[in-house]
DNA sequence: GCAAAAGTGTTCAGTATACACCCATGC
DNA sequence: GCATGGGTGTATACTGAACACTTTTGC
């Protein structure tokens, strides 16, 4: 998220769209000048078109700095949510002219966030709870390399609740999405995991034929 | 669907958005100025944004009559697509101005579209698929009182596949959201299947625990 | 040595699937 | 009487859920 200059209010990264550009565009193009990254999977999940989504002159006034946009601000915005599912060890965030601070957040621990951006994150998440089981979730959300306890937290943050870890190592690698490496990730004051890799062909498949239910 | 004036060109209902309305709002607007129907079951699926989505001058030349709208065309508009459900039964399609007859079709018989409304119905299609099993479909969908292998025709045109109907029958009654009446439907030359009611209560409550799962 | 997390197998219950015959009705 | 579609039960395979101990590593 951004925090906005001179304030302590976050709110998520967006843009606007050329008159003769197609929104998935757009959306690609916002993501590259926040991230850097392009080539990603990017998904379209709902359209915000309340008629009144914020008092935004009652924001500005609460931060108590001049509106930086004046007139040339529209009456109304409606705004195209997209998720992104990215790597976030390899992306560096930067921030943009309005802003001084652009990180990751948690999802447990995130601030209060200007406008109905809050509500926007949490559509975003039941939409990825629901897509979890027909999207590449897993792959784009993981390293290149990983373990199967690190993949287990990323079910379980999406999908707010706990696995059984021998369950979950039975059911993942059962499905044949997964290449298990000869190295091991160590450091940790336990025993060293295995390292795995998607078999993107696979994953592919598997996606497709619907066989990834988790629910 | 409508039939634009004087061709035999179809396309899906549809309408604007006022300035100071939401964009739910002029859904539920058009589909009532559309249908005579309020009150129902309308849901977002996507935002179509692509810069061109087609050539109407073209489409309009094709047709060899004037185009209606002139200058107050706009230059690029994006769509909301939004499916209602509801019990075709009961609702009578109206034409509206600019078309001269409005039908319901059957979905394995779509005649062929204007502009890009045939993927519009591909994606409502393939997104319901997969909200069949949290989403109210069968409730909306089906007349107050129903028999059972009608209840299995709508999943069979949705799924489209065909499914035994030993296993719908047991599944569908092991669910507890039907109430089975006294009442049998008469007419064909058959024996007479007994005739259904929906119980909402427990409808509802399957469809928040994801009890529905037919995939 | 000890704390922390990884790795691993079996049992049980519930669910999905496959499958065939008789029954009621209208014509 | 015959064609049509409705109604029904069982056996099997599969899948999900529950559950505990040993191993490895860093400090």
């Amino acid at each position: 998220m951004l925090r906005w200059k001179d304030t302590n209010e976050w709110c998520l990264p967006g843009g606007f769209i050329y008159k003769e550009e197609s929104v998935d565009t757009a959306a690609e193009r916002v993501l590259r000048e926040r991230t850097g990254l392009g080539h990603i999977y990017l998904q379209q999940f709902h359209l915000f078109g309340e008629a009144v989504r914020y008092d935004w002159q009652d924001t500005w006034q609460r931060q108590q700095i001049p509106f930086p946009f004046g007139s040339r601000w529209p009456k109304r915005t409606i705004s195209a949510g997209y998720y992104a599912l990215v790597d976030y060890t390899k992306v560096t965030p930067t921030t943009d002219f309005m802003s001084d601070e652009c990180s990751w957040w948690d999802i447990s621990e995130l601030p209060s966030m200007l406008y109905d951006h809050r509500n926007i994150v949490d559509v975003a998440l039941k939409t990825i709870r629901l897509q979890l089981n027909w999207q590449p979730i897993g792959l784009n959300l993981m390293p290149e390399k990983f373990t199967i306890p690190e993949l287990q937290r990323l079910y379980e943050a999406v999908l707010d609740r706990p696995l059984d870890a021998r369950n979950f190592h039975k059911k993942i690698t059962g499905l044949n999405i997964l290449k298990r490496l000869d190295e091991r990730r160590t450091g940790g004051a336990h025993k060293s995991p295995y390292l795995y890799q998607f078999d993107e062909d696979n994953y592919q498949k598997a996606l497709i034929n619907g066989n990834l239910i988790f629910i």
